[in-house]
RNA sequence: GGGCGCUUAGCUCAGUUGGUUAGAGCACCUGCCUUACAAGCAGGGGGUCACAGGUUCGAGUCCUGUAGCGCCCACCA
């Protein structure tokens, strides 16, 4: 027995994922050194967050960018995928925050900056293991030497520098501005980090008294206005209404008393804020506390702006009588006061959207906080600002955004040049580099930076900015700890915030090859050459990018990025936490395999729409797989009962199980079936191969004197390789994989080795067969190869062994390994039209004698009279048909040729170019063919008719293609040719 | 509210600049453990291309509208 035969049956993606992740790292597949010989391609992976496992969205990313590398590789470009992880600032956070309460009772303040710092690192450590692992399971081949993280000490050195030089260049500033105020956690965060919910809330309407001129008491003219957060009437500065209102004109600069506070407020005018047709048409603008009225004070600055709020959601001292209560309490307490005070107009309950914080599930308070922002805006000199160079950038087509219509929502999200809040109140980032000291008064202030501070105004790790409204001096500082020291010791202190994690990985693809040091990776690799990302992180991530790299390097980060679809559930919803609805990607590559799974994502990976993955459960007890329900999600279903063996298993899933007992299923998808199959199936035309390559030589192969099915294939070789290398520089990878997929399945499986078999029986042919076969092999392992690594590597062992020299037209000695194998391409002149014509015409051949033996239902060994008359002889071809008439068993009597003779009472089948006929005798009634031939020939002449119509019409022949006129032309004339023989055929068997 | 998509076979999806009788995988039916593969082979059934208009010699494909679904952004006193 040879050693081909001993090879498993179905193909081991198990043992093949054991047996070459370790190869390659020990090869080091994906180790790159700059080398100016070779022209690199670079990627960055977009980093995870280390809060957790990889999804299937990760999967799909991480599996396209890993085929691009792959697939450059081969082609001779040095490749290099850079790995690595996000500190993901308030996500990471909060996770680790809510496990240490729930283990330890212990709170963030309880720990302090230090310690929680410290127990976030640990956190880290273990989930970028297991998150490079999971990347490394998926056979991505990233350069591990280079593995980055945002917060390590290289990315850190980029941070520091790119917020210094933004800061010295005034790109940075310090603002108050309305945030996201998370009062549980105690810090602000960021819109994306909100979602909103429907509340059950009240809707209260109160009227201020209107004042008289200036000084004069009320008019006993009331203003009504309504609102669902009462408690914000503390911190009202003004009303507003509509400058068209009528009923409110007169009103307009009067005053109103607002006896919460007893303080006399403004009427403004203000067509943004104010809707005539909703409510009493009138609003209380509170600045401080909400959106609306925030911007509505940009635009009226003179009437204030008053912070009612502590940090925990307390009133504060602005609040008179209700500081230190609890907003909420104090919502209640402030519309019983009002109608004390005979203000209250009535109160209606009403569902009210509410901001939560997605972290910590509580309300979200807009709230006036001190903050560090980056300036989008064009500058005050008139150059381009941020926004506006991100934007020219892919305006220019220096950055080509597929599928093209996201270069819109990209364009849409900077061309509002909003302002990016950068700073956020955790320990757990990068610490914002600034140091200020706010001095009692001016003189004091200009004093210290003319005599002490002038040791550093003009030292080059030294930017400052002095704010004049507060007396304070900002210092922002490149690493020293001398200077830092020397602030310290005169009262400055550290700015507590850290920055927004955007920031660090806004750098993600210069900071990682080394920038701000000029290394030579820097100088080799950049600009990358692809991103790959999802489409919700456009805006935050993608744009920051362009904007960074601009500003840093001057150059564009990337040329390309590509936009993958995103990976709904069965029912058409996005995967989430939340939602409970996430599959893991090891499960499916524990049942799969890894390749599966990379071809299932490359294959779903289309232009135009997401793809929907129904899941099911995998019983534990006894594998039956159970389709997960909608009622399953949001973690409604704890429990489920196997409906197959009844017994009970928690199903699968990204949530921890809480009981310990009950078995979690793991989670499959028939989706990945498709790559499994396909994985299997070459694995077997593999084996099939190296069974018969007893006596194999290597040899030139020369076209001229091939057989008709050597040249068809290698014809639709040249086809299917010229296809893929054109689909996958369009990232067109959904085509890419069908392509590899039916020309390996149908035209080399079905087709081309179906007809080898013969071959491989005859001396005299044999040599040849076997050359075409190995070198048709050895091709489709290269194209498959960026796709299903693992599988192209097994295959690529096995025939290394059986034949080490191989390949078209010339044999070579090949590498030890399809990794580094270089990526096919062939003489133009292999492509050949008629070729594939005379090709064909022989399947068309094969398939009616298929439908015969299905049609007739012939018994397996009855012999069977089959005659094929050729219009067109293709004797030369008739070789290649024999393994399937011998497949067919039952075939006794075969006859081709102009001259075949008709049996007496035969079916017929009219082809265009030949009609075959088989004996009847003793099979069916000759009444059911007559029958079956009536209906047949209607239904071509129907079909003649509407050719002949169209034909007639004179618009179509003036109109459409000389080419397809053409065509319908010769199906009429090929349609009467098939009728007319038809006819005959059925006047014979009548 | 603004923007972007989607709606094609029972299910999941393809469908090039409009051009012969709209495809695949799964599921289904029939027959096969044929010496690579039953995770397979051969054959077959199944579609008014969401709906209504329009442009055109010709529409799954282009335009307008309607309905349903999804995503992004903004907002809701």
């Amino acid at each position: 027995m040879s050693a081909a035969e001993a090879l498993p049956k179905h193909y081991d993606p198990k043992a093949a994922q054991e047996r070459f992740l370790q190869r390659w790292d020990e090869q080091g597949i994906g180790h790159s050194v700059p080398d100016s010989t070779k022209k690199p391609f670079t990627i960055v992976i977009p980093p995870p967050n280390v809060t957790g496992a990889l999804h299937m969205g990760h999967a799909l990313n991480d599996t396209l960018q890993d085929v691009l590398i792959r697939w450059r590789r081969m082609q001779g470009r040095n490749a290099l995928y850079i790995p690595g992880t996000d500190h993901a600032g308030i996500g990471t956070q909060a996770v680790v925050e809510k496990l240490i309460y729930s283990q330890e009772k212990l709170t963030r303040h309880d720990l302090g900056r230090e310690k929680l710092v410290k127990r976030i690192w640990q956190w880290k450590d273990k989930y970028e293991a297991r998150i490079l692992g999971q990347l490394r399971q998926l056979g991505c081949s990233c350069d591990w030497q280079r593995t980055a993280f945002t917060m390590d000490e290289p990315r850190s050195k980029g941070v520091r520098e790119t917020f210094f030089k933004m800061f010295r260049d005034g790109y940075i500033y310090r603002g108050k501005r309305l945030v996201n105020w998370d009062t549980q956690l105690q810090t602000s965060v960021a819109d994306d980090e909100t979602y909103v919910e429907d509340i059950k809330g009240g809707f209260w309407t109160f009227k201020y008294p209107v004042l008289g001129e200036p000084g004069a008491s009320a008019t006993g003219e009331f203003i009504r206005f309504s609102t669902t957060r009462p408690e914000t009437m503390l911190g009202d500065t003004a009303v507003c209404v509509h400058p068209g209102d009528e009923r409110y004109k007169h009103l307009i600069g009067k005053k109103v008393h607002c006896p919460l506070v007893n303080r006399d407020i403004p009427i403004i005018a203000d067509g943004q804020l104010a809707d005539p047709t909703l409510g009493t048409g009138c609003v209380k603008v509170t600045p401080a506390h909400d959106p609306n009225d925030y911007a509505c004070w940009q635009r009226n600055q003179l009437i204030g702006m008053i912070n009612i709020l502590n940090q925990d959601g307390t009133i504060n001292e602005n609040g008179g009588e209700f500081q230190g209560m609890d907003r909420y309490k104090a919502r209640e307490a402030v519309a019983a006061k009002m109608e004390e005070m005979g203000l209250f107009e009535g109160k209606e309950d009403r569902v009210i959207p509410l901001k939560y914080s997605d972290r910590s599930k509580s309300p979200i308070e807009p709230y006036l906080s001190d903050q560090w922002f980056v300036k989008m805006s064009d500058r005050d000199d008139g150059k381009a600002g941020f926004a506006q160079m991100a934007m020219d950038a892919v305006t220019s087509g220096k950055v080509r955004i597929a599928p093209e219509r996201y270069a819109k929502s990209y364009l849409d999200w900077l061309s509002e040049k909003r302002d990016w809040c950068i700073s956020r109140q955790l320990y757990w980032g990068h610490r914002i580099p600034v140091w200020n000291y706010t001095f009692r008064d001016r003189d004091t202030l200009d004093d210290f930076i003319e005599t002490s501070f002038d040791q550093f105004a003009r030292n080059q790790r030294v930017a400052f900015h002095q704010e004049n409204e507060t007396n304070t001096l900002y210092v922002c500082l490149l690493p020293s700890a001398a200077i830092e020291a020397v602030l310290e010791q005169w009262g400055f202190v550290q700015d507590p915030d850290v920055l927004d994690t955007w920031f660090s990985s806004m750098l993600w693809p210069h900071s990682t090859l080394g920038w701000p040091e000029q290394t030579p990776e820097l100088k080799y690799y950049y600009p990358t050459d692809v991103l790959i990302t999802s489409r919700d992180i456009i805006a935050l991530w993608v744009a920051r990018m362009v904007i960074a790299s601009l500003y840093n390097l001057g150059e564009v980060p990337f040329h390309d990025v590509f936009i993958h679809p995103k990976i709904l559930d069965g029912f058409g919803e996005g995967m989430s936490k939340s939602k409970g609805n996430g599959v893991d990607p090891l499960d499916i590559i524990d049942r799969y395999g890894a390749d599966a799974l990379r071809f299932g994502m490359v294959h779903l990976t289309t232009e135009t729409q997401d793809s929907r993955l129904p899941v099911a459960n995998v019983c534990p007890h006894c594998d039956t797989l159970v389709p997960v329900k909608q009622e399953h999600m949001y973690m409604r279903t704890k429990k489920l009962a196997c409906p197959s063996c009844k017994k009970a298993f928690r199903p699968g899933g990204p949530w921890p199980s809480d009981d310990p007992d009950l078995p979690t299923a793991k989670q499959a998808s028939e989706k990945f079936e498709l790559g499994r199959n396909f994985a299997n199936k070459l694995w077997n035309a593999s084996r099939f191969l190296l069974m018969n390559l007893d006596g194999y030589t290597p040899g030139l192969v020369d076209m001229a004197t091939l057989p008709v099915e050597d040249r068809w294939i290698l014809s639709r070789l040249a086809t299917t390789t010229n296809a893929i290398t054109e689909q996958l520089e369009g990232f067109r990878f959904s085509e890419a994989a069908r392509t590899i997929y039916d020309f390996t399945w149908t035209e080399f499986c079905d087709w081309y080795v179906e007809m080898s078999k013969n071959r491989l029986k005859d001396d005299a042919a044999r040599p040849t067969a076997q050359r075409v076969l190995v070198g048709v092999l050895d091709s489709i392992i290269r194209l498959v190869q960026p796709i299903m690594p693992f599988l192209a590597e097994s295959v690529w062992e096995a025939l290394a062994e059986a034949a080490p020299e191989r390949g078209l037209p010339k044999p070579l000695k090949v590498g030890p390994s399809a990794v580094t194998a270089s990526w096919p391409t062939w003489p133009t002149d292999w492509i050949n039209a008629d070729i594939e014509a005379r090709f064909a015409r022989m399947q068309e051949l094969v398939r009616f004698v298929r439908e015969v033996r299905n049609r007739y239902q012939v018994e397996p060994k009855t012999p069977l009279q089959l005659s094929v008359k050729c219009a067109k002889p293709v004797a030369d071809d008739l070789h290649a048909l024999e393994p399937f008439v011998k497949q067919l068993g039952g075939v006794g009597v075969c006859t081709f040729g102009p001259d075949a003779p008709k049996p007496a009472q035969k079916a017929s089948h009219v082809y265009a170019d030949f009609e075959a006929f088989v004996s009847l005798e003793g099979l069916i009634d000759p009444v059911a063919e007559v029958a079956r031939l009536e209906k047949q020939i209607a239904e071509k002449t129907k079909f003649l008719e509407a050719t002949k119509a169209k034909l007639a019409n004179e618009g179509f022949v003036a109109r459409a293609p000389a080419e397809v006129v053409q065509q319908q032309r010769e199906s009429v004339t090929e349609l009467e040719g098939q009728i007319a023989a038809m006819k005959t055929n059925l006047a014979e068997l009548r």
